[in-house]
DNA sequence: GCATATCCTGACCAAATGGTCAAGTTTCCA
DNA sequence: TGGAAACTTGACCATTTGGTCAGGATATGC
């Protein structure tokens, strides 16, 4: 490419529509993704949604697996993050607590994400490359390591590690992933930020307080 | 209809073709929707999965959404059953315990149409009527008041039990709809009985022994 | 002002899809 | 054994779908 304008070097204003234009469509498809799964998803209904021609969306990605995979990688770097609060140097109360309450945030601000995410496992995970999937098991062994090294020293009730941490991510990601569910079950509409705190409040009550003495 | 074979009196080898055919295809038909979604899943899919020509399937069938709708009546008797554990004249450790016993049960031989619902559910639950809303809403309304009469009683300790049941759901279900994840979690390839029954002594554990004081 | 890069989009394409139909086959019972 | 009911199924239909293309519009920088 000889133009003085190259892809490595766009104008601000050249990034803001390509910036905004992607924006919308990811932000309309990860929506549609987590309703309708990946087959199930038109692209006419992502163009449409995000205010654009179909022709467009082409035009910034090459296909519909591209929107898709480029959705898994940022719920990817989502999910990391929530993980960073159990380390080895914590309290376990402390860490657990942050933890469950980063999930239920995650979870309450990021619900289609999350959905999305849930229904990619549902289907298997199939659109997961196999480094994707290392890099999960291993984050997520590390992670149990942590939680066998607190119970080793007494500092947590003495469970399985690996379904300990299946706990913990089933009881924070049901509030985004079956929220019709949940919402019903409290006899609302939609969940608020009050059913958000109470259902904190008693995941650390059944989970924390039983597996980690009193200080 | 004036045949002396009528719908109302087949004969046993009638109803065994018809039988046999409508259960291959709702078996086929609950995997594919399970992973794909009712958008997703294609009716030569199911035709084939099941071994019948396409136009078979609308033999038995009227539509896609009549075999969706099946399978959903289907799911909805079994999710009753499990609740039935939860009585007011038992005392909770007892209930609870074969409540969740009952649930990994159903979570590992029923995967399909776990995660069939759980998709369902993701997806808002709009197949769901009415009428099985709000029998959904209460039959859940009467076991929370029967975990609340057990709070009462200070046989379990006080937390909201609405969301006391969205924890159990969530812990029991997880293994189903997400096997993917939780095999990946206790690094195999697949579930096995041992890991049911790790999970449940989990479950129990970590719920059962916090909130149900010792005998 | 012009050349180039980027963006936009209606029309189009081949393949796929939910569903139908008519005719043949099989089953069943009097 | 024959007639009726139930079952089977290849071919077909109209519509939908993922994706392409060519040409025009806009933005930008020298």
């Amino acid at each position: 490419m000889t133009g003085k304008k190259t892809k490595l070097s766009k104008s601000n204003s050249e990034q803001r529509i390509r910036a905004r234009n992607e924006a919308k469509i990811l932000k309309s498809a990860v929506e549609l993704f987590s309703r309708k799964g990946f087959d199930g998803t038109r692209i006419a209904e992502i163009a449409e949604a995000s205010g654009l021609p179909k022709a467009n969306v082409y035009y910034y990605f090459a296909n519909k697996a591209a929107i898709y995979t480029r959705l898994i990688e940022g719920v990817l770097t989502g999910w990391d993050r929530a993980l960073e609060h159990i380390t080895p140097d914590r309290e376990p109360r402390e860490a657990l607590s942050l933890y469950i309450a980063a999930k239920l945030d995650y979870s309450r601000k990021h619900a289609s994400e999350s959905r999305f995410f849930a229904n990619e496992m549902l289907r298997g995970g199939k659109f997961l490359s196999r480094q994707q999937k290392r890099h999960m098991k291993e984050i997520t062994r590390e992670y149990a390591r942590v939680i066998e090294g607190w119970m080793e020293e007494g500092k947590i009730v003495r469970v399985d590690p690996n379904h300990f941490l299946i706990m913990l991510w089933a009881t924070t990601q049901f509030y985004a992933d079956f929220s019709t569910v949940a919402a019903a079950t409290v006899e609302k509409k939609h969940l608020t930020a009050s059913d958000f705190e109470t259902a904190r409040s008693t995941i650390v009550d059944i989970i924390l307080n039983n597996c980690v003495p009193p200080r």
